[in-house]
DNA sequence: ATACATGCAAATGGTTTGCAATACG
DNA sequence: CGTATTGCAAACCATTTGCATGTAT
């Protein structure tokens, strides 16, 4: 992916918004974060730096950035959030530790493209697939 | 799938719950409905027949009755919560239309196997596969 | 100057919980 | 009888929104 600050500040101005100072830092951060990133503990650890940072803020910035292509929400199976960096390009199965909740990935071209012909096939145009695998991993089990 | 009435009130017996006339009259219509369903739905369409059923209730079955294996509880991609009968001997994906809201189901067993080999080399055991597949059905692209 | 952006506090909405009354086994 | 269950209202919690202030263009 392309430098998200870019990104981020194209998508804005084309769509009446502004890259602010606070954007740029929200970016900055969340860039520097690990792939997958829960909303609370995003917030925490921005607040931590920059005390005055306000949730609403947190949240309408994320909002943006999912707009802009840059962030994917993620929803577990038990309904808990999270997000994670986009990478349209190399999109990939996640499979969940139900003991320990590490999230691993699965890269498998075979099996996008399995899915990707049923659809073709009932003439269905995809869009996204969101695959979770939920289960125990190795050390857990 | 066997009786579910059956299958609840043996889960019940087993871990000191009552099969209750409220939880019988709950699932009869559950098993009623088409085959998924939203809980605000759910209980509207109870509430119009049995005025004084509460909220609190129909939720509390309906943890009960996923824990009994009854049921499965999904989430989309935004977040939207609805669950659907339990069949695990025959678990699909779901293919959702962005437009219409429409759910169609994709039966592949190869998908699965495939999945599974992929984990049992990682050495993770697969409890739940959750695949859903989101973009324009036929009707609406 | 004219919006968009921000922080705060209050509102929202789906779900859960405490409590007192009720009903199962 | 003792214990799970129910209905009601209140609590919860993540997210959203209204509003007044601040800031970019």
């Amino acid at each position: 992916m392309s430098d998200p600050h870019k990104v981020f500040e194209t998508y804005l101005s084309k769509n009446e918004g502004r890259y602010t100072s606070t954007k740029k830092l929200i970016t900055t951060e969340l860039f520097n974060l690990s792939e997958h990133f829960e909303v609370e503990n995003f917030i925490d650890h921005l607040r931590a730096k920059y005390k005055t940072m306000s949730r609403a803020t947190v949240y309408r910035t994320i909002k943006q950035l999912l707009d802009a292509g840059l962030l994917q929400k993620i929803t577990t199976r038990d309904g808990k959030v999270f997000y994670e960096q986009s990478r349209p390009q190399n999109e990939h199965a996640h499979i969940i530790c139900n003991i320990c909740g590490k999230i691993f990935e699965m890269h498998d071209k075979e099996l996008n493209d399995k899915i990707d012909n049923y659809c073709e096939n009932m003439n269905f145009k995809v869009d996204y697939r969101s695959i979770h695998i939920y289960g125990q991993c190795n050390n857990c089990s």
